[in-house]
DNA sequence: GCAGGAATGAGACTCATTATCAATTCAAGG
DNA sequence: CCTTGAATTGATAATGAGTCTCATTCCTGC
């Protein structure tokens, strides 16, 4: 068996692993997991990092964009994508945190694009206990936060 | 004098800095310091917060609408003005770091609300070495981060 | 003062996103 | 394997934040 093969395997598993995990959360809140959804998910799944709208529909041309647009809001209120501001003309999508883990953004200045990073778990930890103690200071409660880079990338 | 003086000639002499650095830095651009822009930065100023722009015009009603979008496109280009997305209908804006110094934001999920928070020093220190080791092993050169928490303000 | 570029403001315009609605699909019973 | 009601779909219309246009006004240097 090549690594090709082993592979893709696991990316199989991974994806129906995936696919009944969302299937169950949207059926909880009554919602069906159609073929529609399914796609928005393995696009955003393949792509690996943020997208936006009209490449969305492009990676996948069967997804009508009004479609596209409610379902990626269901998907969201379902907390299985997760929107991405960074000011451009376009909104980002990507897998929320409980599926691809808690990670941050080098965000490029010069051609729009966006990158997933992880920072070390012990950065990760530090950054928590000062963000409790600002919490603690403001009357804040946190939900989650967000570091990102701006800045410039290798390719441009 | 009353303590209430004092503070008020200390924000006198605050914004009448604030405006010569800000004059400067649009003239060496070849822009004007008009009325227009000025007030711009002073109810910047004094709301002490991020705001969309139907406050901003609301705050002071002599602002056009389509000048305050404008100048404060200006400022953003000139550095005075910095812009903040987090995905409700408007963008936010803010003085930039040089004027404001670099800090970090609490948003409200659930009024929309942004409050300005510093962190200490060392954890901004901490963060900053985590930073560099992530653009060194991505090839990423970044010019600035962001780290907002989002949760619910004290109100909500 | 005056000439020329910069700035203004009212309104038209763009375009990402959302809402509408008739047609279609689906799941659960019977 | 029919039916029925609710969920979903997709084409299209509508919304609205932000941008552009352009005639007019304001500055600034000469």
């Amino acid at each position: 068996m090549t690594e090709q093969l082993r592979q893709s395997a696991e990316d199989r598993e991974f994806l129906s692993e995936l696919h009944a995990q969302i299937g169950g959360r949207l059926a909880q809140q009554g919602h069906r997991y159609t073929s529609g959804r399914r796609k928005l998910v393995e696009v955003l799944v393949l792509s690996g990092q943020p997208m936006i709208l009209p490449d969305i529909v492009e990676a996948d041309p069967k997804l009508a964009q009004s479609s596209a647009y409610r379902n990626l809001d269901v998907l969201v209120r379902c907390g299985v994508i997760r929107r991405i501001n960074v000011g451009g003309d376009h909104t980002y999508f990507e897998l929320a945190e409980p599926l691809l883990g808690h990670h941050h953004h080098l965000i490029c200045l010069s051609c729009g694009s966006i990158e997933d990073v992880q920072f070390d778990s012990e950065i990760e930890h530090l950054v928590d206990k000062s963000l409790n103690e600002i919490s603690a200071r403001t009357g804040f409660t946190p939900t989650t936060h967000s570091l990102d880079l701006h800045g410039h990338c290798a390719d441009c």
